[in-house]
DNA sequence: TAACTATAACGTCAGTCAAG
DNA sequence: CTTGACTGACGTTATAGTTA
């Protein structure tokens, strides 16, 4: 099954907001692990049926973790990227008024006069 | 006050994509 | 091809507000 992909999403995974508005990348590389996180042994000492499981189990926890900080981080992204767009939506809400208030204003300057 | 509803935040899974 | 990061989708949990 095809996922799709999202419509503010670059294809750096980037969220961008056109217009004035600032464009986030903030995509960093993250480097620095949680604290608590064990390092794996290298492979080549690992034997043992017990062994691998206790690897695989230690590698999944690993995973779910990152991943864990991950959605958190992506969550924080994308409320702060529907903020933006919210607040851009009443900029342009302003200015589209302020439009129309100018055209009506120059309609009446410019209309015949029938008196 | 208990039962219900709406909403937000969370954890996990599965899929995509870029980098190596 | 493999791996790691990212993110949509889904189910769960917590919390606040509403109603009988």
């Amino acid at each position: 099954m095809a996922v799709p992909t999202s419509i503010y999403q670059t294809s750096t995974g980037q969220y961008t907001a056109t217009g004035d508005m600032p464009t986030y990348q903030i995509r960093a590389p993250t480097t620095a692990l949680p604290q608590g996180v064990v390092m794996a042994a290298s492979p080549g000492s690992l034997h043992s049926p017990q062994q691998l499981a206790e690897e695989a189990t230690r590698k999944r926890e690993l995973r779910l973790m990152k991943n864990r900080e991950a959605a958190k981080e992506c969550r924080r992204r994308k409320k702060e990227y529907v903020k933006c767009l919210e607040s851009r939506v009443a900029v342009l809400e302003v200015q589209n008024k302020k439009l129309i208030e100018e055209l009506e204003t120059l309609k009446d300057i410019c209309s015949p006069k029938t008196d």
